[in-house]
This record gives C-alpha cells, structure tokens and sequence, in this order.
DNA sequence: TTTTACATTTTTGAATGCAAAATTTGCGAT
DNA sequence: ATCGCAAATTTTGCATTCAAAAATGTAAAA
C-alpha cells in the first residue's frame, strides 16, 4: 500500500525535523525523492493535516505544522490526561510480565541517566510511558496517544534539561514504576499528572515556540 | 476548498447513519451525487479514515467503519479521561458568563426531559458537554474531544433509556453544574467519571455493536 | 529610483486515463 | 443440480493531464 508507506516517511521526515516547523513541503521535490505521483503524496499531506503535523493552505500549498507556546501547553494537558487515564487502566489490566517489560525498560533508562546519555534517556523515558498506554489495553486510547505525542516529539526531544530535572524525572519514574507494581491506580494517576506537569514546564521554559528545527538540531548535538 | 467541503459532507453522511456501520461506501455513486471527481473524495475518505470514521481496506474499497462492543467501551473510556480533564480545567479557567450559559443549557435540559422529548435531551446534554470542553480553553483537547465523539455519536443518541437512568443521569448533571459553579475541579472530575461510566453501562447493555443503523433510527423513531 | 501594471512562470487543485487487483458472471465437469 | 474454474466486468490505486490561482519577473510611468 503506497499511500500508507508515504504517510509514514512523510511523517518521519517531519518528525526528525527534516522539514522545520513553518517550513514551505515541497510538493514537486518529495515527489522525485519518494519516486511517487502527486496523487498519492497530496493524500498524505490531508491525512497529516488532519492529524496535526500538516497545516494546508488553500492554494498556497502546506507547511509543516509550527506549533505556538500556547499549542505545546495544551498538547501537553491533553498528553497529561492520557496518560493520567492509561495509568488507571493499566493498573486495573497490567499482567505481570507487562510489568517486568516496563521495569527492564526503566532500570535501562536509568543506565542511560547514569551515563549521562540524555539522547538515549529520552528514547527509554519514551518507551516506558508507550508500554504504560499499551497496557492499558485500549486501542482507541494508544492511537490518539500517538496523534497527540506526535506533535509534541519534536519539543520533548530538545528541552535542554538541568541535572536538577533530570534526577527529579527519575525519581518521579521511580515512583511510577512502584504504583504500577503496586497497581495502585489513583496514586499512579497523580504521579503522572505530577511528572507531565514538570515536564510542560521544561518545555515552556525552553521557549520552544520561539525557534525553528534548525536550531533545536544544533541543540542536539 | 472543495476538500473540505466534502469531507464535512461525507461526515455528516455518517453521522446520520445514511451509510450504516459497515456498509460499502460507494466511491462512484458519491461522485455523482457530490458531484465531484473520484480525486477529492478519495482525498476525503483517507483523512476520514484517519478520523476513524472510515476504514480503508486494501485494493477493496472503503467501509463505513464498525465498532465492535470492545472498540465502544474504548471509545468511551477516552471520552470520560477527557471530559474529566476538561473539567478540572475548565475550573481553573471558566469565566461567569460561561457558567451562566452552562446553567441556562443545563435549565433546559430538565425542561426536554420533563417533558420526555429524549432526542431533545440528548441535544441539550451534549450541548453542556460540549461547553465545558470549550471552557477548558484548550483547542488541542476540543480537537481530540469532537473526534472521538463523533465516532460514539451514533450509538450515544439511540441508547433505551429506562426512567431510572435517566433520572440518575440529571441528577448528576445537576451535581455537574453545582461543582463547576463552585469551582470544584478535583469533584466535577469525580463526577465527570461517574456520569461517563453510567453513560457506557447504557450503551454495552443495549448491545449496540450487534446492531446497525438501520435498526436504529426505527429504534429512535 | 521607485512603484505599479502586466505578462510569464510556477504551483496548486481537480479531472481523466490507465494498469492491476478483486468481484462477478458464465460455462463446463462431476 | 452443484461445484469449480476461467473469462469478463467492475473497482481500486496511481500517473498524467488540464485549468485556475498565486508568485515572479519585467517594463513603463511617475
């Protein structure tokens, strides 16, 4: 399915800031470089619109979705919420095997923290609040999940972090991973909501909005 | 745009059941009756399908899509941690004015359900829900909210309603409204909880995923 | 020199055409 | 009569083409 497979690298181009936030996508040049037709790429680019990622402007082409502070700070509230409301549910459906994945996953985060990898880190970080939202056991939760930490990637990528951060974001993963192995649902639901709050004000604080992929890529590295 | 207009068109063929769960969509014959080429509406059924309201097989055409009990149930847990997360939020940030026109609403709710027009209810009992979403003052969780509703819509407006249940549910509308003129995120978020899980309990019982539209618009009528 | 009007080019949006896949239809064998 | 298989038709997916709108460039006038 081309459409399908189009939809994907578009999206991974977008999400590794090939394409900066409130830059011109190129309808001509995508074409030659996915070797595809401008029939399927336009398809694409709605369904990516729709998802958020695209922004469409009649007769004046698309662009690839620049997010203003307000937008991050309420993606973020939204990401809170569901994850706040996965926790609950996972602490109801969890297996016990889901709950020594994430507790692998989260020993190797912390290896990472300790190695100062913060590349790295963040991926692990990733995965475990992936796992948590798949335990949940509910699809329809992990896609808007997706739609909705696809806009956010970007910014939570690049947040330079302070080392007073960092340790209190393991800790708090600590303290997850133990309401989850306790299955205490209301106490998990909080600490998610406690661990995002600090989160949104990383991101905030970096005035993400303010600048462009170009610069965050530099930030990086 | 004629893409956007066909998609809100074919939006609301769904919405009303016109194309009941399931059932084939008929490329050819919308592009007639839209009078549109077969270009726009495919354009329009993918970002559909990205919506959720349309699912797209392989080289066999597009669905309306199908629930399943489970996918119901899902769909409504997401809908409660949202609604719950618009509440607290819109605690924190709702003006008097939105109060007021919640509480106007919310008066004429109980007058339709006095009355026991249900389809009127249901208008009105959206309307709230759909305000304090709004009052949240957060775009990015509106967007989400009216996505994953639109895929409940549906079966949310044929459910039978026993005297009981209804009653219960504007009891706790009334215990909704009070919270919220009171300012009470942590209780509009407990109740929010609640009244979405009484409202799921309606919907699994009545066994919606077996049925299809056809049935239901006699079961409203 | 700057500005504005106009022509040219580029790009977008939609229609049509074409090849591949799937469904349907018809025919023959059991 | 029914089942199986193959041809025909329909439908899907993508490429190409065409028309309209916007961007660009140029030249003339102030």
């Amino acid at each position: 399915m081309l459409h399908e497979e189009v939809v994907g690298r578009i999206r991974a181009i977008l999400l590794d800031g090939e394409i900066p936030p409130g830059a011109r996508i190129p309808e001509r040049e995508l074409c030659e470089r996915l070797q595809i037709s401008r029939t399927p790429l336009r398809e694409a680019l709605k369904v990516l619109a729709a998802e958020g990622l695209v922004q469409l402007l009649p007769h004046r082409g698309s662009r690839a979705a620049k997010l203003t502070d307000k937008d991050m700070r309420d993606l973020f509230e939204v990401c809170q919420g569901l994850e706040a409301l996965a926790g609950e549910l996972a602490c109801e459906r969890i297996s016990d095997a889901e709950i020594g994945a994430i507790a692998t996953a989260h020993d190797e985060m912390v290896r990472h923290y300790r190695d100062g990898d913060l590349i790295q880190y963040y991926r692990g970080n990733r995965a475990i609040h992936e796992a948590i939202v798949s335990a949940a056991g509910n699809p329809a939760l992990t896609g808007v999940y997706a739609s909705v930490t696809a806009r956010i990637r970007r910014a939570r990528y690049v947040t330079p972090m302070t080392p007073q951060r960092w340790a209190l974001a393991v800790k708090e993963h600590e303290a997850i991973l133990n309401a989850l192995q306790r299955r205490d649902g209301a106490g998990l639901s909080h600490i998610l909501r406690a661990h995002l709050r600090h989160k949104r004000e990383e991101v905030l604080q970096a005035g993400f909005a303010e600048t462009d992929a170009s610069d965050l890529t530099l930030r990086i590295a």
